[in-house]
DNA sequence: GTGAAAGCGCTAACAG
DNA sequence: CTGTTAGCGCTTTCAC
């Protein structure tokens, strides 16, 4: 192939002979444009176009030290709810500069690690992980690589890792006061997978530590839509029915709606609905769902801020703690028959 | 600092000091284990154990010329039917030792394109990217830095790039067939902005090829469940109301039945409502949503593969015609009365 | 304002 | 089986 044929991507070399000057000003018009004379700039410049080069990341990276990309550990991405905390951080990392590397771990502790490896070892600046649910190989990565870490969906100051999240406990006592506000005193509770997520334990917990004059009935469903329709397929068919039902997940309760329709159950007569979350369709739905906001999006830019400084600064930022607040739509109300 | 409370992250030199060899050897143990012997593997080992070392990526991208990585543009995370191709996508890339970066683009050109370059920058090794609507500049990208790059959710063989999809003209004449076979006649079809996305614009092109008899009424709405309440509001003032809703997407068909059922309008009996994309919760949904199934996450594996496949051999794949199918389900018969 | 040269941490010939 | 050595593409002193 001809001299003008090259195959290779050409390198800062090729640019700094191609404009006639050495490569460290190649280099300087890159990252210091100042320090260089308009003249030389812009004969720099003209090769670079001409060369359509770009500079590469790596060789970059090795002298700088800086990759300029984290990484993010969810459980899943076919649950709207992750997928919303990443596009909060992914939109505020792109801010600061900084690209997201996505990685599920399917809720397993093992995976999980392997994937922060696999991460790490591509180069990730800095690690997002959700909730407090971690393998010990997961924590002594951390510590021995250093890397910034932060914890999402969750708070607590003392946690190895900054949280930033919301306290969940209390959440799922505002829904639950809410319930009982209305009188409402036998109420189902409805949640996913307790193994591996501390953040639907930590719900559980609150409910239990708060339960009061309550009657509550546990009830563990796949995290979905559909699985919120077993839910109350199994909910109907106990004897002490319940007047309300109170999911931990505003994707239970959208498919707990669907099935009480489909049951011919009047909402919110003669069933209460009420989630956690408030996913975007909840207000949409009928009736409109009753549910603790759960500003989701806001934390992730919030996880992104906090990872980005702290990849700057080298200073491990506080743990933080985000406001819930209850959002009273439709599908709840007084059972029929007031009890007491 | 004392010698041993080294600050820096050890490297392979470091290593290879610790265990009494040479970097060479150090270097093998990482890339073929096999070629060195027993004990010095099992000396080299224990020192990078007690080193906690961990190798630098970029060092060894500069030299392998490999990041492992490949970036996704998506228009967005909040939307359900893209999480799920890159929850496909990062699924099959893990199998291929891949990691997958993620960059949301807001459906603008423009920004995907300077979010194409970052990616670039950072070193991927692919792209993939959403349909054909993109920016000049991000073809000429592409082209001059000759990066593999599969389009997806949509089919074409004569596109610039490799496309892994189905056809979206033929699945919305499908749907549109459906409804016509059952006897409707008055459709209004619910589609999110035609604007940069060409998988709409294909959805309505061949419905309006397709028509037939069909009196279709086209309302663009946002993609979102909101934007299918707004579509039905719409639709109801209307003076010859349609008998069914044809929805060019599932999230749009859930809002329009979350609205309908608000107006106390029943379904089917009064009002058909059909889907394209079936999504998880489509079938849980009250009436369960008629709609045809796009296999979005099989495509996510596809493209992971195409691209996969592409970085290794470096040789182009090619486009992928994905099936779809009709699934009946209760949310559609025939018109109260039948017309003609 | 610019250039020469010394690395960054690793891989990959090539010897031995 | 192991060591020596020459880079990979870039940044960064340190001179001039």
């Amino acid at each position: 192939m001809g001299k003008s044929g090259h195959r290779k991507r050409a390198n800062l070399r090729d640019v700094a002979t191609a404009a006639g000057v050495s490569v460290a000003t190649v280099s300087r018009v890159l990252n210091s444009p100042h320090t260089v004379a308009e003249q030389t700039r812009e004969r720099v410049d003209e090769a670079i176009r001409s060369l359509q080069w770009v500079p590469s990341a790596a060789a970059r990276a090795i002298n700088s030290g800086r990759t300029r990309f984290v990484g993010a550990l969810v459980p899943t991405l076919d649950h709207d709810i992750f997928a919303r905390v990443l596009a909060g951080l992914e939109r505020q990392l792109a801010c600061r500069r900084l690209s997201l590397v996505v990685a599920t771990t399917d809720g397993d502790p093992q995976i999980e690690t392997s994937k922060a490896k696999g991460l790490i070892d591509i180069g990730a600046e800095g690690l997002i992980i959700s909730g407090k649910s971690h393998a010990a190989d997961l924590y002594s990565l951390i510590e021995r690589t250093r890397l910034p870490t932060v914890a999402t969906s969750c708070y607590d100051p003392d946690y190895a890792l900054p949280t930033i999240g919301y306290d969940n406990a209390r959440a799922a006592c505002a829904a639950l006061a809410h319930l009982a506000e209305l009188g409402h005193r036998r109420i189902a509770v409805l949640h996913g997978p307790k193994a591996n997520n501390d953040r639907t334990r930590a719900r559980i917990a609150g409910l239990t530590a708060q339960r009061g004059e309550c009657d509550l009935t546990f009830l563990e469903v796949p995290l979905s839509t559909a699985g919120g329709c077993e839910a109350v397929r199994h909910v109907l068919k106990s004897a002490r029915q319940a007047t309300a039902l109170l999911c931990l997940s505003d994707v239970l309760a959208a498919g707990a709606m669907f099935e009480l329709q489909r049951q011919g159950i009047t909402m919110p007569e003669r069933m209460s609905v009420m989630g956690i979350d408030d996913l975007p369709d909840s207000a949409c739905l009928y009736p409109a769902l009753t549910t603790i906001h759960l500003p989701v999006s806001r934390m992730g830019r919030h996880a992104a801020d906090a990872i980005a400084s702290w990849v700057e600064t080298e200073e491990e930022p506080a743990s933080l703690l985000l406001d819930f607040n209850l959002v009273v739509r439709g599908s709840t109300t007084r059972p029929r028959e007031p009890e007491t």
